[in-house]
DNA sequence: GAGTTTGAAACT
DNA sequence: CAGTTTCAAACTC
């Protein structure tokens, strides 16, 4: 690695831990006995905890009941929260109790996942933001769609087509699109054209991430970039997961959880 | 909303 | 296979 600033890393490194300090510090209270925090269950795909515009509730599953309930959270840890947009559950709440393994459900205590960083909040950000964009949109709009101008959206490029989907009339907002059901031959076409010159242009990669398999295809891409695993420009930023080995980017501030000797920050 | 930046895909 | 171009999304102003 060329001209490599050790100490700017540790730097960053005792930056990101003293984050993480006031992180633990604004943890909620924990959940009541039986339940644990999750996701808004009326919203598929919405797997953040905290909910009201001020972040002032936290949404709890109730094991026994079956049920989902708000429960308001006190602020008065003394920890500034930057633009209501501290999101302590937002990379590890689900729906499905079985995938809290940083939270000790029995026990009754709330455990902080190792990874988080200032990656997890900046994550939080970028979901809310386009939360919001969606709400101004209309809502209902599926995370999977496309604006491609150029590309008929058969090519790689659009997201669509390379997640092995149609585009959707209601939701993408492509020119020229000929990847609807109406063209399948096409499609196909194109589809056979990319695989005789790359027999593995829509094989899922299966990076593994934390024991998990990540197949879709904003998750499944490891990343080349040099200098913004930090934005969303970066696909396993992008995904909410860490760079890992399988990546090969350069900028160094992404891959807390996987490589030896950043497991702790 | 227009222009810029970015990394992946496609092309040469 | 390396370098360049094209592309769409993310981002900035």
């Amino acid at each position: 690695m060329e001209d490599f600033d050790y100490m700017d890393l540790i730097n960053n490194l005792c930056h990101f831990d003293k984050l993480r300090i006031d992180y633990e510090r604004a943890l909620p209270p924990p959940p009541p006995s039986s339940m644990y925090p999750c996701g808004d269950h009326t919203q598929s795909n919405n797997k953040e905890a905290v909910t009201g515009d001020d972040h002032s509730k936290i949404s709890y599953f109730h094991e026994t009941e079956n049920i989902c309930a708000e429960i308001p959270v006190e602020k008065n840890d003394g920890v500034v929260y930057q633009n209501s947009d501290h999101v302590p559950y937002s990379n590890f709440a689900s729906n499905n109790k079985n995938e809290y393994p940083n939270n000790d459900v029995r026990n009754n205590k709330q455990q902080m996942p190792s990874s988080v960083s200032v990656n997890d909040m900046n994550i939080s950000r970028r979901i809310k933001r386009k939360r919001e964009k969606e709400k101004v949109e209309g809502g209902n709009k599926p995370s999977l769609c496309c604006n491609c101008k150029k590309s008929e959206c058969l090519k790689r490029y659009c997201e669509c087509f390379a997640s092995g989907v149609y585009c959707s009339k209601d939701h993408c907002s492509c020119i020229d699109c000929f990847n609807k059901p109406l063209y399948e031959d096409i499609v196909e076409a194109a589809k056979q054209q990319i695989l005789s010159k790359n027999p593995s242009a829509f094989a899922p990669k299966k990076v593994k991430e934390n024991k998990k398999t990540i197949t879709s295809s904003s998750e499944r891409r490891g990343c080349n970039c040099i200098i913004q695993c930090q934005r969303g420009y970066c696909p396993c930023f992008q995904a909410g997961v860490a760079c890992t080995i399988a990546c090969h980017c350069r900028s160094g501030y992404n891959f807390y959880r996987e490589r030896p000797g950043n497991s702790n920050l």
